[in-house]
DNA sequence: TTAACGATGTGACAAAAGTCACCAATAAGC
DNA sequence: GCTTATTGGTGACTTTTGTCACATCGTTAA
């Protein structure tokens, strides 16, 4: 991957942005890169700054006190994280985790030029509300499928989204894994996959499952 | 009830607005009014305008396909709802039910002038941003409370947080209102609001329960 | 007063999900 | 090669939650 500038970056992944605001941020950004599997963001952490994804892939999940995991949604390439966009301008702590799940480089808004952007670029503003909205829809798929239905339903939702997000049918995810984001356990994963599999539609493989529809 | 203005709405409820938007929303907003158990928002419904509270409790659910509800939050004089803020300047359509729990009224702002508003009213854009966030906040803990719970803490976290907002602990809920709100059944809701009240957390009475702590 | 209705209590059973114990297959390291 | 760790499969059992059937108790309306 060649290393790009906060430039080539606005105009790869945000070309809807004005072209004042592409300079503007171009002059005041920063570059940062995670490396995978380091987390990005933590209960209890403070941000003075907010982060456009321009490479890679981010996982946002929220942690239980118990420990346990619970999958919200992926950010990709084009995104911002509607949590550092609130909590930057409003100088609170974060209630959710973010790791990278790849090479994920961000580009990092200092809090300092929030109020000019939203207030003399239209297309900053129109964006941070699209943000917003989509995070908050994703939020209420996620509250509908634990509320009104079963495992065997979330379990298929959550393998759908995955092809969608990932890319790819063949699900590079343990049993374990899938386990862990849905906050239930190995052993009735396994089971329902099986279930699924039997039904046609994917088939298990170690290491990964093949998505077929 | 004294019928007050728009203007003495904003003065009570809204103090924090800067005067010149003050100004600004009195010359521009309509009032209205919603009866108990009218229906404000459903899904697919398009917005022209958005929102605040001034007089009232609105009831926010989530509905799910096969008809059950899903109790999110409520809001209340000097909240405004998010989706509509969104939706309306996107105009897209809303995901969510919104039913006025007592009489409401609330305070409509065109479209029109949301530009307007987010662009030369810097107390409005922290107004925004403060409800995106509450609004996101409490979505978190609903999906805690889902994901990582069972029915009973769910339930003890159900009636604390309706002891605060109806602000009473004489709760006006039945059973089976109770069991709509957490998309559970009757019969299950009342055991656990036994094995509650044998704690001594609550005294359950016909038609209401009343909290003891 | 009485019939009807709504709210609540409860036992019996079913279904869903979690837990435990253990095994088998594969991959990775030495 | 052998050993070990990871991954996945499975049966038995428990807990939680939902469902059904029916009883009881107040309230309300005729």
């Amino acid at each position: 991957m060649a290393s790009l500038s906060a430039n080539d970056y606005l105009n790869k992944y945000f070309p809807q942005f004005e072209l004042a605001l592409k300079e503007k941020l171009a002059q005041h950004t920063s570059i940062k890169t995670f490396e995978t599997g380091e987390l990005m963001m933590q209960p209890g952490q403070y941000f003075r700054s907010t982060m456009l994804v321009v490479e890679g892939k981010v996982k946002l999940y929220r942690q239980g006190e118990d420990g346990g995991e619970f999958f919200m949604y992926y950010l990709e390439p084009g995104n911002a994280c509607a949590l550092s966009l609130i909590c930057a301008t409003k100088q609170e702590t974060s209630e959710v985790m973010a790791k990278a799940v790849e090479k994920t480089t961000v580009l990092s808004i200092p809090i300092e030029i929030m109020d000019d952007l939203v207030r003399n670029y239209k297309t900053w503003y129109y964006f941070t509300l699209e943000t917003y909205r989509n995070r908050f829809e994703e939020l209420l798929q996620v509250i509908d499928s634990v509320a009104f239905k079963g495992l065997d339903e979330r379990l298929m939702f959550y393998l759908k989204k995955q092809t969608e997000k990932l890319n790819t049918k063949q699900l590079p995810l343990t049993h374990q894994e899938i386990a862990a984001d849905l906050n239930s356990s190995r052993e009735v994963i396994s089971r329902l996959l099986k279930k699924i599999e039997q039904r046609g539609d994917v088939i298990l493989h170690r290491n990964y499952v093949e998505w077929l529809k």
